[in-house]
DNA sequence: AACGTTACCGGAAACGTTACCGGAAACGTT
DNA sequence: AACGTTTCCGGTAACGTTTCCGGTAACGTT
């Protein structure tokens, strides 16, 4: 492995010399530094990273925490990011939490060894003992949902989606085509983004004077087979019922494979909006209506967040949030008694 | 930031006694590498891995090369990637080649500056100027993907599916329903899984007897809409075909969309078989016959190739090919002359 | 009591790079 | 001709670790 004191003595340079090459200092001759960069090119030298780092004190590094890369959702997010990031000269070091809280602390002290000059995470459970490190870091810190209430002090910044708003559109859509007999099936209360998903909903429904239960509502899980399940539990419970708000696609996807399988007509008998925008969702079988996210939008905006805090020298806290749009496609319809008319 | 150095002086021992601590060395006392670790915890000082790799001469980071995350099929095997490597206390640094020749060089360097320890990569095209840089490496490199001839000169162990195999069998699998004039949507030759898998289909074809020419066969894409236009071009050629084999799913559920579409009844006028085995390909609308291939697994072993690499210190070429299983469901079914019997 | 062995610890070098300082030559100015 | 300024370069310290070497104290053995 060569070194930039191999490079020096075998062009007869002193090594400050090369580095002054390699990093455009001004502090050289045109011709000189040609000749080194040849040379480097000739004797093919690597610089090495880590030894930079050391010395400068920064890695250009930044770590990206995930629950999971296999989430489409994610993914996107990733792609995103390390399109601006690779840009700016950054590199990305990833890391996989599967929710895991204890795999969580691991891979973030991994992180922090390697002395990461930011931090995008997807924060799981976030137990106290992880708020603890997060609330001592000093790097910049963007988190991909909204902070809650008892992380509001957190010197962090923050990008998601508005997805109260979100969910109240999607509502309001299937309201407005007549529905007042609706059902929801909702992702997990834990996660923010499910709570406010079904605040969205449920505020929706007291604007516009319209009841509902308990019997109204189902909370599933996050997969296809939880969308079945759900819808059934739903049609048990409130057996007429016009119409379904699903927190995400696949659950909204389940729900109309077991339509399906049941003879239940959409949007004829029945009509459903998910939350996502899949790819697969528009496809010619499902064609569901369902809100669109800009997933690869949070992506560049969040690795953003960390450069402009970055090269500014000062953390400044920011906490965004994105717009969505409701796609109208063939799974909602009008609700029967009207059509009627 | 504190260092080593901090820990020593606030304990009242040498650096080396804090490293001795650190590293399980065995030449410490118990009590006080109990004090030094609480002192650690106390202070909250966190090692430096990049000043740790400068000595040590190992980074302990594996550099993972993908055309792009957003693929299921990448994106679950970087996930078993992951699982094996941080098992082993390895990091990933992932770089995204986006398959644009650039990209991937640049990518590369930065990769190799941060001095990885081995390199796991999905290569595009691969021109002269990698090919040498890879050549020139001195630390485990895992292809995932076959070498292709103009390769195997190569010091690189490989990993990747069996395409002609898996082919064969999907083809064969049509020709025992009593399919005799099919039809192949394939993504492009370029990409030597396409090539493979259009080999399997042609031997398959041959081997039984069965006449095809070229107006059997259309090279489309990679994506739904090319597997759209991909059925409807083939069947302009040659209308009375009753079985296809599409080179992945994509392919195949573009394709099933075109027939339902037009008015084709799967299976009963146009058998559909597909390769990859997605998640969504198994939903009610679909119920793709396809093949099945070990994604997590492929990351899982090329993860433990490297690792093993790794710990034997000598860099062993090693070359696998993984078994696919073959999953029939609705898609496909006798042809109709032999329902009549 | 003298010795060898073990257990434990500290000091200093080294890893590959950049930052800083100082100096020599070249140049321009008066 | 004398001086100041610029251009360019080399030497050395520093970054935060680990590794190596050496040394002291404690212990057991004869």
């Amino acid at each position: 492995m060569k070194t930039i004191k191999d490079i020096a003595k075998e062009l007869g340079v002193s090594v400050s010399t090369v580095s002054r090459a390699l990093n455009d200092n001004p502090d050289i001759k045109k011709e000189t530094k040609e000749k080194i960069l040849e040379g480097i090119k000739r004797l093919n030298y690597t610089p090495n990273a880590n030894a930079r780092s050391l010395i400068q004190k920064k890695s250009k590094m930044v770590g990206l925490m995930l629950s999971d890369i296999t989430d489409p959702f994610f993914s996107e997010i990733a792609l995103g990011i390390e399109e601006v990031l690779s840009a700016e000269g950054y590199q990305v070091i990833y890391g996989n939490t599967l929710l895991n809280p204890d795999k969580e602390k691991e891979v973030l002290s991994s992180l922090l060894q390697r002395k990461i000059d930011g931090l995008i995470i997807k924060p799981g459970a976030l137990d106290e003992e992880l708020l603890n490190i997060v609330e001592q870091l000093d790097i910049p810190v963007v988190f991909l949902r909204k902070l809650k209430e008892y992380e509001q002090h957190l010197k962090v910044s923050s990008i998601d989606v508005n997805h109260y708003e979100s969910a109240y559109k999607a509502v309001d859509h299937l309201i407005n085509l007549g529905h007042d007999n609706l059902g929801f099936i909702g992702i997990s209360k834990k996660a923010s983004e499910g709570e406010d998903r079904l605040k969205g909903y449920i505020n929706c429904l007291e604007n516009q004077n319209i009841s509902y239960s308990d019997d109204n509502i189902v909370i599933a899980g996050t997969k296809i087979e939880h969308g079945r399940k759900g819808v059934e539990k739903l049609l048990e419970k409130t057996p007429n019922l016009t119409a379904i708000f699903a927190a995400n696609d696949l659950l909204a996807i389940g729900a109309l494979e077991w339509l399906a399988e049941n003879n239940y007509k959409v949007p004829e008998d029945v009509s459903v909006v998910g939350f996502e925008n899949l790819e697969i969702s528009s496809l010619h079988w499902i064609k569901l209506t369902t809100v669109d996210l800009p997933r690869k939008e949070i992506g560049v905006q969040s690795a953003n967040m960390v450069v402009n805090m970055l090269s500014s020298e000062t953390i400044k806290k920011e906490e965004v949030e994105l717009d969505t749009t409701l796609i109208i496609r063939k799974s909602t319809g009008k609700v029967k008694y009207l059509n009627i008319n």
